[in-house]
DNA sequence: AAAATAAACAACCGCCGTCAG
DNA sequence: CCTGACGGCGGTTGTTTATTT
């Protein structure tokens, strides 16, 4: 299951791009790389790391999973409740909401927001009546473009508070989960490039 | 116990704004 | 001034994992 070597490179050097999941020697690479050099201009970083994925690609691995000071899981009540405010107000800025929330990636957040929160908005979402008898299961949320209300930086207005009910009917995860891991977990892959440093 | 279905998650894609050449 | 590389962002999809039937 690996179509690389096969191809005849008869163009050019092929630019072999991998894609798909990360390994573990991968991670490890971009890590010992970024702890030896520093982060800065991905493309040329992935090159010199000697990774064959793209920029981007390395960017979006360091930034939401081996970066030392990413919280990843488990996300608590607070931060659930956080979430779903600065969603209110700001919409699907997913970004700027991770920027009140330490350690935690938009990505994340997307997924989190997308995959356990969207779904509850909407059943709670009760508005049967209105004058808008169109499409009330949309997704108020894939209309982006309509969430430019910022005003600053700080406090912003649109605080339809559609969630305050929300809230009280929700299942709130457990905060102390089984932090069980994975694999390695990124600790291990830090104490591990300790051995590997240039 | 197995199959089907749903949920969670990781990563990619395209678009856009910025900036250097 | 124009062009292209780069990075950031949000949407979306593919795959794995959990839950239900």
């Amino acid at each position: 299951m690996d179509k690389k070597g096969g191809s005849s490179s008869s163009s050019s050097q092929e630019v072999e791009v991998r894609k798909g999941p990360w390994t573990m020697e991968e991670d490890l690479i971009l890590i010992n790389y970024i702890a030896n050099h520093g982060e800065g201009v991905w493309n040329t970083l992935a090159r010199s790391a000697g990774l064959k994925r793209t920029g981007k690609s390395c960017r979006l691995r360091w930034l939401n999973y081996l970066r030392p000071d990413v919280r990843r899981g488990n996300i608590t009540p607070e931060e659930q409740l956080l979430i779903m405010e600065l969603h209110a107000r700001w919409g699907n800025r997913w970004s700027k909401i991770a920027k009140h929330l330490p350690g935690r990636t938009d990505n994340e957040i997307k997924n989190y927001w997308r995959t356990r929160i969207q779904k509850h908005i909407k059943q709670a979402e009760p508005y049967p009546r209105q004058n808008n008898p169109h499409e009330l299961n949309h997704n108020e949320a894939t209309s982006t473009s309509n969430n430019i209300y910022e005003v600053g930086d700080g406090m912003e207005v649109y605080s339809p508070s559609s969630y305050a009910g929300t809230l009280e009917a929700f299942p709130v995860p457990l905060p102390t989960e089984s932090n069980e891991n994975f694999w390695p977990s990124v600790e291990d892959l830090w104490s591990m490039q300790l051995l590997n440093n240039d």
